[in-house]
DNA sequence: ACCTGAACACCGTTCAAGT
DNA sequence: ACCTGAACACCGTTCAAGT
């Protein structure tokens, strides 16, 4: 496996603009989601438009900064809700609610999950792997557990709880997302 | 219910301008999907950015025009999946797949026909309500045939499909829709 | 009634000049 | 090593002038 680099400790004003366009994407993101204008980003940020540049070539980079918190919580969720050892039902409709309630955070990051989970070329990709895992955790727990039909995927589940963020996502009603997760459930728990 | 208003006959040199945009948008969204430049579109269409803006005033309103011929062919595949009379889940694979298929025609339509599905503010919702009917009309048969789960809501369905759709579409890479539809299916017949 | 194309505002991206 | 901000290319949108 690839070692992650040791990370060079950045000068104090790079440091000091890194975690300022960090915290000001994550308003503007929060303001108009995540195809918000990179330029307002960076006046807001009070820095030149090539310095965002710099730390972020390109506005995957800087969603991926983003996710940092998310993975980890995405990851714990998926721990507890095997920890409650409910039934296969109420366990997976709490992951996946859980997990779409991350992924939907900012208006347009469920698609970009979404696109970057196979995509090995994408910035996101890594933490797309560690929410796959995380995935792949509980519906492993309940295949142990022989509460599931025959040859789940849990890759095709991620894919498909994903459309169902995405399509929450860019839907302007606020839609709920139960009904498309009891169909998802129904379709993977065994009779 | 709203009449169609009787279409005033364009004027010729309008007629044609409104045809060669929209010829030429299907083969630009072909090479570069539904978020190619409108630019380029008038461009190689020969016209003036204004003209293309005249006939449609939105992106949504262009792929709106060339959704016409879908539209069709999915109420038709629709019937046509319900006139085999094969068993639910054979029904409803085949009709699933040939939905997908079609919306995905152009990248980038999947995650706009899912969006417009609940705004009945966008060009495209009549068209989408026009789907929407086909999907029910299958489900409703298989429902009277009583091989499906009780309460299963056709929107619902309608939204979990083409949220598969949008998966795939925006998948590089080329995406098996297969895998994800069967766990459609087992969440939507009856055990 | 319809078209043209210049004009404008906005945005992502690059890069020479600075510290 | 990093930042700045001007410059560029591109795009959607508008509108005055033309037929």
């Amino acid at each position: 496996m690839a070692r992650q680099r040791p990370a060079r400790p950045m000068r104090a004003d790079a440091r000091r603009n890194y975690d300022k366009i960090l915290s000001t994407a994550r308003i503007v993101f929060t303001e108009r989601g995540t195809d918000a204008s990179l330029d307002e980003i960076a006046r807001r940020a009070g820095v030149g438009p090539g310095t965002l540049y710099r730390h972020f070539p390109t506005r995957e980079a800087l969603v991926d900064a983003l996710m940092q918190d998310w993975t980890d919580r995405v990851s714990a969720d998926a721990d507890a809700a095997i920890a409650t050892d409910l039934p296969a039902r109420e366990m997976l409709s709490d992951w996946f609610e859980h997990f779409i309630e991350h992924i939907t955070l900012h208006r347009g990051a469920a698609s970009k999950i979404a696109a970057a989970m196979d995509d090995p070329a994408s910035p996101m990709y890594r933490k797309c792997q560690v929410m796959a895992d995380a995935n792949r955790r509980v519906i492993d727990h309940l295949e142990a557990r022989g509460e599931l039909r025959p040859s789940v995927d849990p890759v095709n589940v991620m894919r498909l709880v994903s459309g169902v963020a995405t399509v929450a996502d860019s839907s302007c009603t606020d839609l709920d997302v139960t009904p498309m997760l009891d169909v998802v459930v129904d379709g993977i728990v065994a009779d």
